[in-house]
DNA sequence: TCGATTTTGAACCGTACGTTACAAAACAAG
DNA sequence: CTTGTTTTGTAACGTACGGTTCAAAATCGA
C-alpha cells in the first residue's frame, strides 16, 4: 500500500561494494555511491541510514561470501594441503588477474578497524570464523594422518590467514605472480 | 639575512608521521596536522609544498629508519633463522605492546598503492632494498651451511616478507600476542 | 638603524563533504 | 477516485576540506 522500490537493494550493495573496494571508506564519497549504485542521495540514505551503515552491510555482505565460498571448498574431501593450495591460488589470482582492487575485508582491517569499534567488532567476528574453519580442518587432516598430530592445528590456521593478508599487502607492493606463488607454495610446505 | 625558522623541520616530520599512522592518508586534515606539528598552515605548506608532499616525506623518511634498522640486524652475526625471528618478535611487539596505531608501509600499501602512482613507486623501492638485503642473508647462510642451498633465496625472502605483513593484518583484526607470536615462530621454521 | 628577506598567523578561497528537508510522484487498498 | 504511505529527485544544510593570500613580525647583513 505504498509507491514500491524501483531497485533491487542487493543489486544496490553489490555496487557499493565495487566502489568501497576501489577507494576504500574514507575515499569514496557519498557521490560515489550515487553514480556507482545508479540511485539517488534520497534512495541511498533512506534505505541505508548512513555511509558507515552501508558500507558495514557492504563488508558482512563481502565476507559472508567469502567465507561461504571457503566452506564449500574444505566440504571437499581433497588431502588438505590441496585445499590450502587451492584457496592460496585463488588469492594470487585475484591479486594478479583481477581488477586489481584488493580484499575488502584486509583494505577494511588496515584502514578502519584501528578507530572504527563496530567495524572492528565484524572483522574479528568473521576471522573467527575463518579461524575455525581451518583450525577444524586441520584437525580432521591430523586425525586422517596428513599432518603431523604433534603440531597445534589452530597455530597453523593463525599460520595460513597470516599468509593470506601477507600475500595481500605483498601484492599491494606490487610483487608479481610468480612471487606470490612462491610464498603460497612456501606456505604449504611449512603445514 | 632573513628571518630564521622557529620549528625544526625534521621534528615536524616525525610529528606528522604520528598523525598519518595514526588515521592514514586520507583522514588526516591539514588541520591534523598543524595540531600534531604544532605549526601554522602557511609554515607547512611553505616548507612542503602539499600534504601530499609531507605524506611521501614523511614515508620515505619512515621507510629509512626502518630499513636502516634490519640492515643493522642482520649485520650481526648471528644465525640467520635467529636474526629473523628478532626480526618477527619485533613485529608481534610493535602490533600488540606499541600505540595501535600500526606500521606506515603496510597501511600505505593497501590504502594508497593502488591509486596513487608515486606512493607506489616508492613502496616498490622500498620493498626491492628489504628483499635485497633478506635475500643476501639467506644466500650468506646457504654458504654457511645453515640453510639448505636446495632453496630459493629470494623466494624465501618474499616469503618472511610477505609474513610480516601478514602479522600485522592479523593484528589488525584482533589477533594477539600469543598467536602473532606462533606465526613468527611457524616463519622461522618453514625458512 | 635600516632595508632586504623570510617566516608566521589569520583570514579567506572555492569546493566538496555527509546529511537532511521537502514536495512531487508512484503505487496499493478502500 | 480517493486516501494513505512510501520512494524519489532536487535542493539545500552547515561544516570541513586542501590550499592561498597577505600584511605584520622577526631576523639578518650593512
Amino acid at each position: 500500500m505504498a509507491r514500491p522500490r524501483k531497485f533491487d537493494e542487493e543489486r544496490a550493495v553489490g555496487a557499493a561494494l565495487e566502489a568501497f573496494r576501489t577507494a576504500g571508506y574514507e575515499a569514496t564519497s557519498t557521490q560515489d555511491l550515487c553514480d556507482a549504485t545508479g540511485l539517488g542521495r534520497s534512495s541511498i540514505y533512506n534505505t541505508f541510514k548512513s555511509k558507515h551503515d552501508l558500507f558495514r552491510r557492504v563488508l558482512l555482505r563481502y565476507m559472508e561470501e567469502k567465507t561461504a565460498f571457503q566452506r564449500e571448498l574444505f566440504d571437499s574431501d581433497r588431502p588438505v594441503r590441496e585445499k590450502v593450495l587451492v584457496l592460496l591460488e585463488i588469492v594470487v589470482e585475484e591479486e594478479c588477474e583481477g581488477d586489481g582492487r584488493g580484499c575488502l575485508v584486509v583494505n577494511t582491517a588496515v584502514e578502519l578497524a584501528r578507530r572504527d569499534a563496530e567495524v572492528a567488532h565484524d572483522l574479528r567476528r568473521d576471522y573467527r570464523s575463518r579461524l575455525d574453519l581451518l583450525t577444524g580442518a586441520f584437525e580432521a587432516a591430523q586425525r586422517g594422518g596428513e599432518i603431523d598430530p604433534a603440531k597445534d592445528a589452530t597455530a597453523l590456521a593463525h599460520f595460513v590467514i597470516a599468509a593470506i593478508g601477507g600475500m595481500r599487502v605483498s601484492a599491494s607492493n606490487g610483487v608479481g605472480r610468480r612471487a606470490l606463488q612462491g610464498v603460497a607454495e612456501a606456505t604449504v610446505a611449512a603445514i
